[in-house]
DNA sequence: CGGGTCATTTCTGCATGCAAAATCTCCCCC
DNA sequence: GGGGGAGATTTTGCATGCAGAAATGACCCG
């Protein structure tokens, strides 16, 4: 009887579970890694994804891997060539602006939102990261933090699909930083600019914190586009 | 010679229209069909999509069907339950409510932009669809011009990047049309909102066209929430 | 008569096979 | 020597096949 009302129990707390457990179907791993293959830079921004040498790689066959591909042409990652075979999303100056300019309106309500919403696990994961950020001002370190704190941020508006698409924003704009050298003097002055986003978050000063965000946001562009801009002089 | 300039030249020009003309690859072709299905309320919320069935009504085989189920699920209009099928998205009105904030979001910042950047061509093309939509108040009509209308004013901020995920944040909304009754009332207060809207985008009155965008956009939503909370009262 | 277990059937996910397109190679011709 | 083209090779896109998981139903037990 116990053991039967248990048993049934668990089995109605699995379903769940188990429809949430990422019960990874391969393609869905495919994605991940390939998308950690594209973020980590090994291929060349308009390279050819090499739809063979990945599948020995990661042993698997064409099916999944052209699903994943499939995936991450939605997500913007790839660029996929009818015939002619899926490229690594080519980086277009033009296109960096507005991605910048679009996540810089996503900021400014990361900021409204975040400050109003908050909880207090939120603030104490953003002051750990803010900490750890400013022992390790090291590239390699700092960007994967700066990612973390910035993913607080947003997670903090309680927004999941707002979550969702400023993710993606930031895992796109994480690609760059293979064709701009990081600036080290932009890493100090970003610092001092998270210095200034605690503050304003700290105090839950809304309009304060979104100003800060977004102009955070701005510079870090601007920053980038001035080190493409040499890189790629054109005629 | 001059035969095989203007062939090299040809040549050169049909690389570039090709690539960018849509040489549709069957799996993108079932990507708009179902996406199109989807938004034609064809299947009911939560309802398993019929694979089988689909492919003998496209004429495809499973392979290019079940990319494109990837892709719509990347797009969020379909969810994947390992080895159990595809789904059609389930709408939970709590992510409605994240869904129209995440939109009122952008719907600010195009008011921003738009008023900024918008071309004579951006202007005739919303002076043209606002006045077919004062002559098409009724419902079927009147959703389709509505959507021509926000992404006219979307495409006016010339930002391509927002663009793209303000078009799928629309979609996504177009499929509650299917699940709460269009109000009437609310569609004669939707007029009004967008005359409003024109007056401060020919005036270019970017702060007041934000704010009014933004306006619109979340009593929509709060409209489709309220329909919504009678359907589902819950426990 | 309700609930549980096991067998059957269906369906899902991936691997493989095949035709068409693109790319490459080499050669010819100018 | 360079441009162009025909054939060979590779690659791409889709269809099909197959193993395993889930859904269905029959049967049995309490």
């Amino acid at each position: 009887m116990s053991a039967n009302g248990a048993k049934r129990a668990r089995d109605t707390v699995e379903e769940i579970a188990e429809a949430q457990r990422e019960q990874t179907t391969l393609h869905e791993q495919i994605v991940e890694r390939l998308r950690a293959v594209l973020l980590d830079g090994e291929l060349a921004y308009g390279a050819k994804i090499p739809e063979a040498e990945l599948c020995l790689r990661f042993s698997v066959s064409r099916t999944p891997l052209r699903e994943a591909l499939k995936v991450l042409a939605a997500e913007g990652f790839v660029e996929l060539r009818p015939n002619r075979g899926a490229i690594v999303a080519p980086v277009d100056p033009a296109d960096i602006g507005h991605l910048f300019e679009f996540k810089g309106a996503i900021e400014h309500r990361i900021g409204l939102l975040a400050a109003l919403r908050a909880t207090a696990a939120d603030q104490t994961r953003l002051e750990e990261i803010h900490a750890l950020l400013r022992s390790h001002p090291e590239p390699p370190t700092y960007t994967a933090l700066n990612q973390d704190f910035h993913h607080a941020l947003a997670a903090a508006t309680q927004n999941p699909v707002l979550l969702q698409t400023y993710d993606n924003l930031q895992k796109r704009v994480l690609r760059l930083r293979f064709v701009v050298n990081v600036n080290p003097l932009r890493v100090a002055q970003s610092f001092d600019e998270h210095e200034a986003i605690m503050v304003a978050f700290r105090a839950r000063a809304r309009l304060d914190l979104a100003e800060r965000l977004e102009a955070h946001n701005r510079l870090t562009g601007e920053a980038v586009l001035r080190a493409l801009a040499p890189a790629a002089p054109e005629a």
